[in-house]
DNA sequence: CTTGTACTTCCAGTAACTGGAGGTCATAGG
DNA sequence: CCTATGACCTCCAGTTACTGGAAGTACAAG
């Protein structure tokens, strides 16, 4: 198959699937005789499971060298766990923040506008919010 | 003051400051001879407000779309409610997928590696968690 | 033969900074 | 007076994970 093909049947830009190669998280492919770049099942398999470590929110970095341990032979199972481990741990932080922010935003946006808007605050609405700091 | 005062105040690297003033964020303040930057008070507001700003999860350039209402004197704050009300839906949306990914990553450390590491698989544990497509 | 689509490469831009190089200024100590 | 920090200056480049566009080639249908 070529590139359009594959870019379907993963649901991912080609232009996503020619950044990925760039990078080498995906070897580069054989090519037809008129320099088009031509997959096969694997392929389908490799970049599936890209996109399932970066749902997971891996880096493509560490996605990277998941796969460099696999190609070697050698299970990256470990490696895996240990990323995993720091990412929950990055992503409760994050979570907590957008939650904070989020919560926020509802109550300025629950507030409306007030009649008597101060020209001279930066917004009221978000001036009001100091207790972020 | 100078930069690393402001910075100091408002816990902002003074890289920051210069990043925002370069982007029209912050006015570009008055200088001494040897050309260092001055601040005054009026600087630390509007700073820790962009600070705040950001904190909400609003990008710098909207932020610097409710400044440049505020100095042009119009109140901004149905701009900013507007922009509250589609970010609480992005950050809706976002926090469910860190959430997704963060339960399947605490999920996938729990299992721990399993004593058996197929050899041939990208990894056991992220191919398990195919449910995430 | 033309039209349209898919493919190719390369360059540039996004958001919000941060780091480093290389140089100047201010001040305190010896 | 000399020097050694430290804070400041400007400019360039890199980060992450793509995406858009330009300019050109390939291929299939009509």
């Amino acid at each position: 198959m070529r590139i359009g093909e594959l870019a379907a049947q993963v649901h991912v830009n080609p232009k996503t699937i020619r950044y990925y190669e760039s990078i080498g998280l995906l070897p580069e492919p054989a090519r037809t005789a008129a320099g088009h770049r031509i997959y096969g099942p694997d392929d389908v398999e490799r970049l599936a499971f890209v996109r399932r470590a970066a749902d997971l929110e891996l880096t493509l970095e560490e996605i990277a060298e998941v796969l460099a341990l696999r190609d070697e032979g050698r299970p990256p199972c470990d490696y895996v766990v240990s990323v995993a481990r720091t990412r929950v741990a990055e992503l409760d932080g994050r979570i907590e923040e957008l939650r904070t922010a989020r919560d926020e935003l509802e109550q300025l946006v629950g507030e409306g506008v007030p009649d008597d808007q101060p020209a001279d605050c930066f917004c009221h609405l978000i001036e009001t919010t100091k207790a972020t700091t």
